[in-house]
RNA sequence: GGUCCUAUCGUCUAGAGGCCCAGGACGUUGCCCUCUCAAGGCAAAAACGAGAGUUCAAAUCUCUCUAGGACCA
């Protein structure tokens, strides 16, 4: 399989899967699949201070909670020291890298002897041609880069971006305390990974050329590039916590679906015509580079709770009884698939997941039906529980009273004739009575849950009403 | 400060010289439907950052400026 298409996504566990490292893990997802291709995941943990366990757990999960599976790895950074090891002496042997004495202090004075004279502020290179190597003293290994000449990054994305090679230093390789720089570990992991496109933020552009010294030392091919833009927030800086949730975990838990998610981030950044909702499998046949865009994306959150509630609606009832039982265990509400009223639960779910944006939503709303003891909206209560209504929800009880079948049809013509008899708007009465039967003025149609939630229920929601108005007046 | 990237409705975007007095989607507003709220249907307001040039013709090409962003320090 020489000629397989290989790419990687490479977080640093240093937190939760955020929302932007989702989107380049998707676009990754898509171009390897797209192209039958294979994609590895690469966790950079060489930062020992800032990397946990739990960040490792959380990328893992959310990765695969959104359906975004990776074909090898996932291979730990910190587990391949010896690989960098090898590959600093490689360069060392072969004088294409050096060791620097210069201490922190000279660097600074240097620094601001160049920014004063107007100079560059890169690194003078001093210990590049240094011929003896003092004893004892501590040091960093610098890559020698080339003095003249430019470096094209050839990118998917962005075109061919020309770097004038002068402008670049001989960086930092090797650290004085042994620890290899982010730029050398990511060309020796891609390299021995055989990476064959790079897709990563373009926060990465300008470290780019700087890679590609380091494979063209390696005699390395250099791999194909796509820097895709940011997601900004809404004040147009690259999203962080300050712009609310940014995890892949807290849009979990606040009850979206995970296709929501991915549908809402492929469109930021990437389209296909005017098509807005895509299936996995639509995503991963008309993926392309091609047309993604050079700019960054703020990320809107309304776009996102839309293209949520399309997904909850597309679902069945049954779909969403399974995906709501962890929110039920969650608020303690003793509901299973076994249990008996089952068929109920699911009718109501049919009814309200047309007016539900998330799960947290659509449970919200179906409050009414897992409460032995509703409340009432304050405000409601006050327009609508008026003691002229007592007449007419008394009238209205003794009807439904009287059914032999609790069925939407046959408490329609009940409620509806009793409004007609009266010379009352279907409203006047339909407003009262949901609020005594879901504490609320907004509900799905007022039969239907009637219906659903039964005989029993309903009377003795209507009557507490009754007697809830007679003791306040 | 240096380097690099970017620039179409509030937001995501279509647009690769004439099809564009700029299309779709979210959001907003109005109307219809209606027992409430949604959903659905219909309609409206809303953008090519500025200035030069190239061209018979520019949102689309070039340059300058401006603004935003990223990276390095």
């Amino acid at each position: 399989m020489e000629n397989e298409l290989r790419v990687r996504f490479a977080p640093s566990p240093t937190g939760y899967l955020h929302i932007g490292g989702a989107r380049t893990a998707l676009f990754n997802y898509l171009f390897a699949r797209h192209n039958s291709g294979k994609l590895i995941l690469r966790i950079e943990d060489t930062d020992r201070e800032r990397s946990t366990e739990a960040s490792v757990d959380a990328i893992i999960n959310g990765l695969t909670w959104l359906g975004l599976r990776w074909d090898e790895g996932p291979f730990y950074q910190s587990q391949r020291t010896e690989l960098y090891q090898q590959h600093v002496e490689q360069l060392l042997s072969e004088e294409k890298a050096y060791r620097c004495y210069c201490t922190q202090e000279e660097l600074e004075s240097k620094r601001t002897m160049a920014l004063a004279e107007k100079r560059k502020p890169i690194y003078d290179r001093t210990c590049r041609e240094r011929k003896e190597q003092p004893a004892g003293m501590p040091y960093v290994i610098r890559f020698k880069s080339p003095l003249y000449g430019t470096t094209v990054v050839k990118d998917m994305v962005k075109g061919n971006i020309v770097f004038n090679n002068e402008e670049l230093e001989d960086f930092v390789i090797l650290r004085s305390d042994g620890s290899p720089t982010y730029n050398f570990v990511v060309v020796v992991d891609d390299v021995d990974m055989h990476i064959t496109h790079v897709i990563r933020g373009d926060d990465h552009l300008n470290n780019t050329p700087k890679q590609i010294f380091l494979y063209n030392a390696f005699n390395y091919p250099i791999p194909r590039f796509a820097h895709i833009p940011l997601i900004h927030g809404t004040d147009k800086a690259r999203l962080s916590k300050r712009h609310g949730a940014t995890s892949v975990e807290s849009y979990r838990e606040e009850g979206y679906l995970p296709e929501a998610l991915v549908n809402y981030l492929v469109r930021l950044g990437w389209s296909f015509g005017d098509k807005e909702v895509f299936s996995m499998q639509e995503m991963i046949d008309n993926f392309s580079f091609d047309t993604i865009s050079k700019s960054a994306a703020v990320f809107n959150p309304e776009k996102l709770l839309w293209l949520n509630g399309t997904y909850i609606r597309e679902k069945s009832a049954e779909e969403l009884l399974q995906l709501l039982e962890p929110f039920l265990k969650a608020r303690n509400i003793p509901v299973t698939l076994s249990s008996p009223d089952h068929s109920n639960l699911v009718k109501l779910i049919d009814e309200t997941k047309i007016r539900s944006r998330s799960l947290i939503e659509l449970l919200d709303m179906m409050d009414y039906y897992f409460k032995e003891n509703i409340e009432y909206d304050q405000n409601a209560a006050n327009k609508l529980f008026t003691t002229d209504r007592i007449h007419h929800l008394e009238t209205v009880l003794y009807g439904l009273s009287s059914l032999d079948r609790f069925s939407k049809d046959s408490i329609e013509p009940i409620i509806k004739g009793y409004a007609a008899d009266s010379g009352l708007k279907l409203g006047d009465i339909a407003q009262p009575l949901r609020l005594a039967i879901t504490g609320r003025t907004v509900s799905p149609g007022l039969f239907e849950i009637m219906e659903i939630l039964g005989r029993e229920r309903v009377l003795k929601r209507i009557e507490q009403a009754v007697r809830f108005i007679k003791n306040r007046s």
